[in-house]
DNA sequence: ATGAAAGCGCTAACAG
DNA sequence: CTGTTAGCGCTTTCAT
């Protein structure tokens, strides 16, 4: 390995001088900087990230744990983040948690041992705060939490407004006539779960009508979960003409479901789903759906943390919160009518999910 | 921050002592370790991997460059590449290139100054092997080329059996009697693409039938060249029957153009896609496909990795071929006598993709 | 069995 | 301006 030592020496230099040039951190004289250069052009000299983080404190280097790479909505949010790190010179580990708090937790520790400058975190359900994050100490490992929060818990977050989006597309469907709407929630240990919910109640109430607790299950946020529980409401004696499932894997295992029972969609069942994939649209029907803004996500995130590190954003936690947007599509439009003005009202159906401003 | 100092002037010994009860590399008296211990609990004491990855000259850290976690291909490789890298100690890194071989280069660059002890590689398409890929020390940093290769280029490998899997699903609609098939290839400066491509022709030899060269068109594996392409080969005075899409994106895309030009698949358009994803059944028609094992890919490679790194695999370049699976559904089942024989032949339909070992 | 000390590659005072 | 030097936190001979 070719060390400073090697440029100093090859250039006739001192180690803070070969230092100086590399990181322009002082006036070097064009002649010895001439030497320099050239030195590490020919051994093709690559400083040391190890040694220079040891010194420096910083590692320039973000962990990022999610719960599944593998569900499609979490691959958007990693390259948001990515994008906008990578630009200011950070570079991103990821650890998939599974949903399991031990596992979380193992990645947790590891970065920690890595001293990553800070952390990206969707959290895994758990029914309170772990006690290795709620004595996280924020002071030394900025955390901005994403997607999902515990109560009690300090440090910045990013979520979506799930009330406000689970509420919109409960009372479209409600405006389309129905009474008896389905929901299959994500595990309520979530806010984000229990947010949705509260939209889909809000949406009731709103219509001075009353929530039949029947037709509320909780899934897993996992399409077997979201086949199950549709399987359960397809069930009933008194079965719903509606369906609002809360996650895009969930409502993959819905749409299993009412194909496997052969329950015309939306005839028979409509059906939106709170997060909207690039191929919602191909599907016949085509799938109604609240779309999140992913990529956004984990940019806000990003940008939050490289605000801490440069002290431009100091004190309590920072939170925020990004708009839904409802898209109206075949699987929930069955009185055309109404959906025709629906859609005026809340944007046009058919766009293909939030745009990636990177791609 | 607590360093192994702290809990040496705790204990009362030194930090040699201490390291060596952390890394349990010498015997240390009950007594003495009891105290280490203790105040490694009480201090909460997180050894710094950076220190130690200084010193051991390892960081058990593995970088991995893919074009995009976006592209539903990766995440599941990216996944059985971490599943197996966790369970060795090891952590990963992932950059996106978007298939440009500057950013590729940069995170190559970053990963190499990160000391990184391994490298996976999905490499972007490229006229020839990059200049740094060619001049890489291997000795140094073991590499794994995943999915892609190109010629001339040393180091590890796995792909898949692409002629094989394109021969097969070529002959599949041959054998449906479709004489007329266009196909959507990859970037063809790609290995992988152009082996595809070469399956597709040797299915035609083999059938004693000459490849019309309109019928292929050059994609460049995302989802809008494959729009492009099928209204291309769909404006052919003498239009093909099928069509054989080289991945899964650019099926996406060529879905839409059917859909917009109004043509009906499978009885006006036929359509076999390489790469499967979990929801092609769900679409209407489901889509048949070429399954590949993507999370083994990953898994396998790693394998590798890990081997190079204790010694268990020496000497020149291992590479290895994973096989692909056609998965015959409706977008090609229009002679539906003729593939119920096919499937008995080559495994069931509607099968959801290769299994993910872990979940 | 334990400790002293050197040193991994780099940066940052501090001298000169 | 440039060089000397003292660490960053850890592992690892090498004495004792």
């Amino acid at each position: 390995m070719i060390t400073i030592r090697d440029i100093a020496n090859l250039a006739l230099v001192s180690t803070a001088t070969v230092s100086h040039v590399v990181n322009s951190t002082a006036y070097v004289s064009p002649e010895l900087r001439k030497r320099v250069v050239a030195a590490i052009r020919d051994l093709r000299y690559q400083p040391s990230a190890l040694a220079r983080s040891l010194r420096t404190k910083q590692t320039k280097t973000v962990g990022m744990i999610i719960p599944d790479i593998t569900n499609p909505f979490f691959p958007q949010v990693v390259r948001g983040a990515e994008d906008l790190l990578l630009q200011e010179g950070y570079t991103l580990i990821v650890g998939n948690s599974d949903g399991e708090t031990r596992k979380e937790e193992g990645y947790y520790r590891t970065f920690c041992a890595k001293q990553v400058d800070g952390l990206l975190l969707v959290i895994a359900p758990a029914a309170r705060a772990p006690e290795y994050l709620r004595r996280h100490n924020l002071e030394a490992i900025p955390v901005v939490y994403i997607d999902r929060f515990h109560r009690g818990l300090r440090g910045d977050g990013v979520i979506v407004d799930n009330v406000g989006g689970s509420y919109q597309a409960v009372c479209h469907l409600l405006d389309c006539g129905h009474r008896r709407i389905g929901t299959i929630t994500g595990p309520l240990q979530l806010l984000n779960a229990r947010m949705r919910l509260e939209g889909y109640r809000r949406a009731f109430v709103q219509h001075h009508l009353n929530v039949d607790s029947n037709l509320i299950r909780e899934g897993r946020f996992d399409s077997q979960s979201g086949y199950d529980q549709t399987k359960g409401l397809l069930g009933l004696r008194d079965r719903p003409t509606a369906l609002f499932v809360c996650n895009a894997l969930m409502t993959i295992g819905s749409l299993r479901a009412l194909t496997d029972s052969g329950v015309r969609c939306p005839e028979e069942m409509a059906l939106v789903s709170f997060d909207d994939l690039e191929w919602f649209d191909l599907l016949r029907p085509s799938i109604s759906a609240v779309a999140q803004p992913a990529y956004d996500l984990g940019a806000k995130a990003a940008e939050i943390l490289v605000k801490r590190f440069s002290g431009r954003l100091t004190g309590g936690s920072h939170r925020k919160v990004l708009e839904t947007k409802l898209v109206v599509r075949d699987s929930s439009n069955w009185h055309r009518e109404a959906d025709v003005e629906h859609n005026r009202l809340r944007g046009r159906p058919g766009s293909p999910q939030w745009s990636n401003p990177q791609s």
